[in-house]
DNA sequence: ACACCTGTTGCACACTTTTGCGCAACGCAA
DNA sequence: TTGCGTTGCGCAAAAGTGTGCAACAGGTGT
């Protein structure tokens, strides 16, 4: 067992309890005391266990990590381990400790927190995701319960502490730089958007083409949940329209490189036949060919931005819900090409 | 704040002794007893409060997770992920935490884990890799820590708690059904072999190829450690020799993509000119065209069996050192060929 | 009737830290 | 010398649970 706040008590002759009050710093102990106990500290390598705080503080210290109830091949996407480790870095060096909740569906995850909550083992939790008309969001909220979104908030938005990419400026940035290279025939492709982060980057693609005057084409818009459905029908009948676009903005690398699957399959190349830029800026994005101009939302750092927000907030209680916006960066490959002057003649 | 053992004990007309001795079922109380009490409890809701429990058995049910320290890109591996979620998955079944540890270098990681062990806040570590000479596990092992590691054991190994597929038999039936489609000019492509599963994958290959009478030959094995690296020479050296290999074992799905990419810009079509079988079959895999042959190697399940291991050895103290290992599944798709007759003349 | 045994339960303390309150000592002024 | 204020520190209770030991009731054997 380790060395307990007695016997630096002891080695010092003092009592446990201005040990305590020295390794907080209160003002009612003497300097000379202080030098004393630490010295005794130092010579034991004492280090207050979590175990007695935890006792008396009512509080562990501890944040929870709910992962979204998705299918498999959700977790694939190098987002969530990154956002994890941004997490976990920042806990690690606040000297809190995380644990994260997953379940293969809506009930395990919620049976999960509810256990947490009721052995007073969480201080707070971090959703990693955001969609429309979630079942756990929803309880958490109603439950009073201390929690940081990743993502845009839904519902309660006022009343939610949420990091964030500008995912309408991103889209709206990676739809000028498709115009600016000349594009003009410019379709979307994203995944369901019942998650926030898609409908957002959509929302951005379209107030970038009114901008310009085009009005968004519904044809030109695809939805789907899933890389498998990909290699559906909608995407091949886009690409094979009397009037196909030159260029997409598609909301996640994992799609777009299968849609670079579905080109191929077409005898479409790329960027010749069609321009595309992506969002994550993931490995996939890197070991394609030719790889892919996409935008990186540093998912590092909106963990460690989450993180830190919320120890924020449990360590001061009555703080007004704040919301921050983590930048993203628009990364150039080869997966975009300057359309010729006469092909931007719309 | 939650109800307590105090709550249930006034309710009961008991003693919050016996309160405690009923949830463990203890057999010194009486049938009746047990009965009334658990009433109480689920009258009132009562769960114990884990905060107590930690203070008085000195025990706080929560596993350290321990990361490799890597470069970025080797998290956005999806094998990380999912073992975290089987890990996760088992503690939430059995009510136990965990909490991810990790940093830029060795050296943060080993602070976080002084520090958690400090403060008595950790029951044990499961690592999530294994390499030679690994400063961290030699830490752990030296402190008499007691921890599981997903792969081999590589020093310590009758001492180490270890969970690992049976790399040697996978690469040996990976170069097995290549033999078997004719292929006898085999070449093994993987990350640096202090990552042991990797040595292992390269130790199978070779007893295979040995078994069939063919001496592995030193040009047909390279070693890279970074998808990045594998645009290098060596491979494109491979690639083009007079006897260039008609068949590719890889280490891993990321490396088999840019071996795919290699190729193709070398005029190399796959599975035509060159097959390829990797391990991991993860969402790359699946993404390529040709989507890979691939071995998949149950990640979920390395966790899961982890995580089931550790806390089977921290609610029992002087087990042994136990060993398991998870099994492999070959999924076959589009990368490899049989090879016509007269090219199998060797 | 007394001693002993068995089965059941409660008391008191353990674990470790935090903190309200009170006490002792000291200086200074009346 | 008494009284008051201040400073510095320890006592003890608090958080919630687990457990060794003692006690008690009731029954049995001698």
């Amino acid at each position: 067992m380790a060395i307990t706040i007695k016997d630096v008590a002891a080695l010092a002759g003092v009592s446990p309890s201005t040990v305590s009050r020295t390794c907080k710093d209160n003002p009612s102990i003497s300097r000379e005391t202080k030098e004393k106990v630490r010295r005794a500290m130092a010579q034991l390598g004492y280090d207050p266990s979590a175990a007695g705080s935890t006792a008396s503080l009512q509080s562990c210290r501890t944040i929870g990590i709910i992962l979204p109830p998705s299918p498999r091949e959700a977790y694939e996407n190098p987002f969530y381990l990154e956002a994890i480790r941004g997490i976990s870095q920042f806990c690690n060096d606040r000297q809190y400790a995380s644990t994260i909740l997953t379940g293969r569906d809506n009930e395990e995850i919620l049976s999960a927190i509810q256990f947490m909550m009721r052995k007073d083992q969480i201080d707070g939790f971090i959703v990693l995701y955001s969609r429309q008309d979630d079942e756990i969001i929803d309880y958490l909220y109603k439950e009073g319960l201390l929690y940081v979104l990743i993502g845009k908030a839904h519902r309660f938005a006022n009343q939610t502490i949420y990091i964030d990419n500008d995912n309408l400026l991103a889209g709206q940035e990676a739809t000028e730089y498709l115009y600016a290279l000349g594009h003009r025939k410019i379709a979307y492709f994203g995944t369901d958007s019942t998650l926030l982060f898609s409908a957002d980057r959509k929302a951005g693609y379209q107030s970038a083409l009114l901008r310009h005057g085009i009005t968004p084409n519904p044809a030109y818009c695809i939805e789907e949940n899933s890389p498998s459905c990909a290699d559906g029908s909608a995407l091949q009948e886009l690409l094979l329209l009397e009037a196909a676009p030159t260029a997409m903005v598609v909301s996640d690398d994992i799609l777009a490189v299968a849609l670079e699957r579905a080109c191929g399959r077409l005898g479409l190349s790329i960027p010749k036949d069609l321009s595309i830029i992506s969002f994550n800026n993931s490995l996939f994005a890197r070991l394609t060919s030719p790889q892919l101009t996409s935008i990186d939302v540093n998912s590092f750092q909106l963990g460690t931005e989450a993180a830190s927000q919320l120890i924020n907030h449990i360590e001061n209680p009555n703080l007004p819900a704040t919301k921050s916006i983590v930048p993203h960066t628009l990364v150039k490959r080869d997966s975009c090409r300057r359309l010729a002057q006469e092909a931007a003649t719309f």
